[in-house]
DNA sequence: CTGTTAGCGCCTTCAG
DNA sequence: CTGAAGGCGCTAACAG
C-alpha cells in the first residue's frame, strides 16, 4: 500500500496538481463544475487524504495548539483540557497535551519540543522554573496565555481564579458556622509562583477582617507526598485547629487519607473545606464542602484568549489577568 | 523576529547545509572536530531549533503515536495513557491523545485526523464501531494496537484484561463471604466489543461454578446515565441482591450516589465490589474493595507492541491478544 | 570530511 | 478556468 499523493488524483483526473489544490482549500471558483465533480470522485476511488505534514510546512501553520498543565493529577487541570479541547474542536484545530509534573526541566522539555513541532500557540500551567524561556517567548511575541498561576515579572496574559475570595469564602463560612481556630494547608511549589501565596494572602486577609487570630502554625505549604506529615504536626499541637482549608486537591486527599487512618470524625473533630471541586465530594461521608473553580469559562477564556493572539487579532485589548469568581458549594464537612 | 533555519546556520558557519544535517543527527564521524564546534556555536548563538515538520516530511516519520481512548472518564484510560507516555518519553516518541467519547464518529474523525498527521502508529480503545477503518487499516498493515477490548471478526493485536477472571475474583470473593443473591452492573457499550460481554460470562460461569443460580434479574447493562435506575429496579425486587459487582469505576460512582442518597448501608445491605481500582476506594467509608487492572503493564505492553510493529520488528510473534490478570484488593465493602 | 543535487507533498503566484 | 514553476526546511545519496 502506497500513499496516494495529491499528484496521483491530479494525473488520474487528468488535470494538474494545483486545481486540486484549489479544491481541496475549496476554492471552487477556479474550476469548472465538471472537474470539481470529477476531483471529487477520483478522490474517494483513490482513498486520498491530504498530507498535513507538507501542507504545514508551506502554510507555517498546523493547525495545532500546545497544552503543558504544570500536573495532570490535578482535577483542575483535566476539567481545564477538556473545555479546551472542545473549544478546539468546534475549529478544527488539535492540542497536543503534556505534563510538566511540576518539573521545570519537564516543562522545558515540552516547550522546546512543542515549539519545534511548529505548535500554532501555547497554553501553559507555568512551573514558574522557566523565567527565561517564558521571557523569550513572550519578546518573540509568540502566542501564548497561563493558566491557573501567573509569573511575577513576566508579562503574560494568565487566566486565574480569584484565589484570595477563595480563601476568603471558607474563611467566612467556617466562622459562620462558629469555628475560630482556622488552618490552611497547601502544595509547595515552585518559586515565582502565585497562586499558593495569593491563597495563603487571602487566608490571613479574611482571618483578621473577621477578628481572628492568625496562628502561623496552622499555615502550611509542603510537597504532596509530606502533607499528612504536616498535617499530624498541625494536629498534635495542644490547641489544634477546629478547621482546615485544604489547598487543593490533592492536599484534600492527603488529609482524608489521614483522617480516615486516625478515626478522626468530619467536621465533628475537624471540619474541612477543600479548593477545587472533586467527584467524590458528593459521595464521600460526609459529603465535602468544596469551593469550585469556574472550569468551564476558565478554559473557554484560556482557549479564546490564544487564538485571537493567533489570529493577530488586535481588537481585544489584552490584559494580563483574567480573573474568575469562585464558588462555594455547601455540604456537610463543615 | 525570523525563523532561523538550518541554512542560516550553514551560511554564518561557512560549511553547506548537509554538514549541518550530519550534526544535527549526530553523525559525527562525517566531519572535524573544528566543524563540529563552530556548528555548535553557531547554533546557539543564533538560538536555532531544527524545524520537525520539515524533518518529518522528507523522513517520511513524525515520531509520534496517537491514541484514542474511548472514553477518558475512566480512570483506567487515563492510567494507561501515563504509562504509556512514560514509554515513549524514554524513546524521545511524542504522543497525541484523543478521546472518543464512545462515540464511532468522533473515534472515525480522530483517526483521519492523526492520519493525515502522518503519526507512525495507532493505539486505539476502540468504540467497536468503525469496523471497516479498523479492517482498512488491518489490511495496509498499518501499525496498530488495541486496548482494553477486542473487535470481533478483526485480527489486530490487544492488550486486554482477562475479564472473565475479574468477575471469578469477585464473585468467589462474595461467595466466601457469604453471599449468594449477586448481581453485576455495567455500561452498555456500542457492539463488537468484547469487555462487557466478557465480564458478563464470566461472571455466570463463575456462579454456576459455585453453585449459584443466575438471577437473569441481577444482571444489567446500561449507560452510564441510567445506572442509578437500573440499579434501583434491581434493588426494589422482592428477592433484591445482597452483592453487586460494578462492572467499571463509572458504574460505581453511580451506584454509591443512589446508595448514599438512599441511605443504604454498605456492606450491611448491600456488599460491593467495583472492577478498576479507583483513587478514592480507600478513602471511602468503608473502603472500598477493588479488582485492579495491572495498568502498568498493560500500558507498556500496548506501547512496546505498537513500537515493534513501528519498527518492523519481525521477531515478535504477534498475538491477537495479551491477557492480563486482575487482581483483587480486599477492603471493607464486603 | 564536506558540498552538490534531488526530492518529500503541498501551496502559491503567475502566465496562458 | 487551468497548468507550470518555485519553494517551505530538511535529509539522503553521491561525488569530490
Amino acid at each position: 500500500m502506497k500513499k496516494v499523493t495529491i499528484d496521483d488524483v491530479a494525473k488520474k483526473a487528468r488535470i494538474s496538481k494545483s486545481t486540486v489544490s484549489q479544491y481541496l482549500n475549496k476554492r471552487y471558483e477556479y474550476m469548472s463544475v465538471e472537474t470539481r465533480e470529477r476531483i471529487k470522485e477520483t478522490i474517494e476511488e483513490l482513498g486520498y487524504q491530504p498530507n498535513i505534514v507538507a501542507r504545514s510546512l508551506t502554510q507555517k501553520s498546523t493547525s495545532t495548539i500546545g497544552v503543558i498543565v504544570a500536573n495532570i493529577l490535578h482535577a483542575f487541570s483535566t476539567q481545564i483540557i477538556r473545555t479546551i479541547e472542545d473549544y478546539c474542536n468546534e475549529r478544527d484545530l488539535h492540542i497536543i497535551v503534556c505534563n510538566a509534573d511540576d518539573k521545570p526541566e519537564k516543562e522545558k522539555r515540552y516547550i522546546d519540543m512543542l515549539l519545534a513541532k511548529q505548535v500554532d500557540g501555547l497554553i501553559i500551567f507555568p512551573t514558574g522554573g522557566n523565567l527565561d524561556l517564558y521571557e523569550r517567548l513572550q519578546k518573540q511575541n509568540y502566542p501564548l496565555v497561563f493558566v491557573d498561576r501567573a509569573v511575577k515579572e513576566i508579562d503574560v496574559s494568565s487566566v486565574m481564579l480569584d484565589n484570595a475570595l477563595a480563601s476568603e469564602l471558607a474563611v467566612n463560612h467556617f466562622v459562620q458556622k462558629g469555628y475560630s481556630r482556622i488552618g490552611i494547608l497547601t502544595s509547595e511549589v515552585v518559586r515565582n509562583v502565585s497562586t499558593r501565596i495569593e491563597r495563603v494572602a487571602g487566608f490571613k486577609r479574611a482571618m483578621l477582617m473577621n477578628g481572628m487570630e492568625v496562628n502561623e502554625d496552622f499555615i502550611k505549604s509542603v510537597n504532596v507526598e509530606r502533607v499528612q506529615e504536616a498535617f499530624h504536626e498541625m494536629f498534635s499541637l495542644e490547641k489544634r485547629p477546629e478547621a482546615i482549608i485544604a489547598g487543593n486537591d490533592l492536599t484534600l486527599f492527603e488529609i482524608l487519607k489521614y483522617v480516615n487512618e486516625n478515626n478522626i470524625k468530619v467536621p465533628d473533630d475537624l471540619a474541612l473545606i477543600g479548593i477545587d471541586d472533586v467527584g467524590f465530594a458528593s459521595i464521600y461521608s460526609p459529603p465535602l464542602t468544596t469551593i469550585a473553580q469556574p472550569t468551564v469559562e476558565m478554559g473557554k477564556k484560556a482557549a479564546s484568549l490564544l487564538v485571537k493572539k493567533i489570529n493577530k487579532d488586535t481588537d481585544e485589548a489584552y490584559k494580563s489577568e483574567y480573573r474568575f469568581e469562585p464558588k462555594l458549594i455547601a455540604r456537610d464537612s463543615c
